[in-house]
DNA sequence: GAGAAAGCAAGAGCAGTGCTCTCGTTTTGG
DNA sequence: CCAAAACGAGAGCACTGCTCTTGCTTTCTC
């Protein structure tokens, strides 16, 4: 697939991933409201009409970033959780497995969670104008074209695993309350297209927790919290448990009465 | 201090306005990254330069949108508020006051408070781009002058009233769980600048469902949501119920073992 | 009331932007 | 081997925020 098919078509990929590296930097030095194709084209050392046979628009160079940092966000929440990919790292995780005992240890899962929401806000505060790129003010006249919507999924999907993963060893709480008929038929499509199964209250508070929790990455990194919460990382800690329980998983084993 | 001290003043007031006036309609029109000095002066018919005798740079009609955008929401909130400025609207609300029974009802203040969240959405939904300027990516080089401090709490304040009632009518739950000290700490400086009194959990609970749903609201608004919650009023409603939950209103009266 | 002072509108101009078009050159593929 | 496609560079268009200078009008002071 990527053969090498030339000296063109390579120059051509290098060419591509320097620009998009050159316009990261000052995407990191300014925001994306000061990027400029004709100071990316002046540090490239280029025209900048030659620019525009790699990117045809400005706002096409933008789409390619977004693409590039969803992954990067997305791979950041998956790095961050230490039971992905198996259940056993979950035991591994948690040496005394209480898994035979009474109530099954959920302490694991909420440990992964708080991880994985770590992780994504840890990126955020490493790549602050990347992140708005994200989930900040859309740009203009841009519209994301449906190959964003995988990528962007990612981190829900991390945050999914960690849930999937409760769900299936019975570490998750029922929640309790009626849902809404329209918002549980949501989510069952919801989880059809992702072939998961949940219950549908639990999806639902997952979907609702994930936007929860890019509300308080974003309250953070645009400037709310100033003045307001001092202590970020252990407030971010303490809320971020506290959403664990919104979503069944119950932070105090035997917590409940 | 609004006397009329001659024609000048006046005129000046009223062009100040009407350049603002022009500015959020193209910001409503184009969003925020697409205002221009000029064109706001085309469309006036005046001179580009002179609209720099009202506001020394772009950046300056950003905040003078964004102070008046604060305002508005905030106004908002509190008008969306049916039990705003006194405990008795609370009984005109709810009838059949059960306050000498056994269990206070939180209804009350339950409804208060999805109604408080409701109008901030509707407030968003219907000036998306003003939002976008409030809660969106901040402006490059821009930084809220302290100015904006006070209009930006408005709707924190308008969500602390409704708790602040129920607290007061000892219809508050008791928050489970440990709350870091560091927290508590903030939560209580916090408390001491707005002199209001509550239990540390319930403040640092309030500030985190305060960045919680504007997070709701933005992913509704910047397009996170799309196939993904199709019915956002009944999820909107639903997951602000559970909110409250969350920060002390049992939304179920006698709902708890 | 006369004159100084301040506020005001307008135009020209600067440096910068996204983007298009044309022009030669180079590489590729039939 | 030669046409076709891709490429880099330059000029140019329409636009931006912002500054400076030039006249004019309103306001304040003596």
């Amino acid at each position: 697939m990527t053969a090498i098919r030339g000296a063109r078509e390579r120059a051509r990929s290098e060419i591509t991933a320097a620009i998009k590296d050159e316009a990261r930097t000052q995407l990191a030095a300014e925001g994306a409201a000061k990027l400029s194709l004709r100071a990316v084209a002046r540090a490239l050392g280029m025209a900048s009409s030659a620019l525009y046979r790699y990117f045809p628009s400005r706002d096409d160079l933008l789409t390619a970033l977004i693409l590039d940092a969803y992954h990067a966000i997305g791979a950041a929440a998956e790095a961050a959780d230490p039971g992905a990919g198996g259940a056993d790292a979950q035991g591994s995780a948690e040496p005394d497995g209480t898994d035979a005992a009474g109530g099954p240890d959920a302490a694991g899962y909420v440990e992964r969670w708080i991880a994985v929401c770590g992780g994504v806000r840890a990126w955020a505060l490493a790549h602050p104008h990347e992140y708005a790129l994200l989930y900040g003010t859309p740009v203009p006249g841009y519209h994301a074209p449906r190959a964003t919507a995988a990528p962007a999924g990612r981190v829900a999907r991390a945050l999914l695993a960690v849930i999937g993963d409760a769900h299936a060893a019975g570490a998750l709480r029922e929640l309790s309350g009626p849902l809404p008929e329209t918002v549980a038929a949501d989510a069952r499509t919801l989880m059809a297209e992702l072939d998961i199964e949940l219950p549908a209250p639990v999806m639902a508070a997952l979907v609702a927790t994930w936007a929860q929790l890019f509300g308080l990455i974003s309250f953070e990194l645009f400037g709310q919290f100033s003045r307001v919460v001092e202590d970020r990382d252990t407030f971010f800690a303490h809320t971020v448990r506290r959403l664990a329980e919104s979503v069944g998983l119950t932070t105090e084993p035997g917590g409940a009465p």
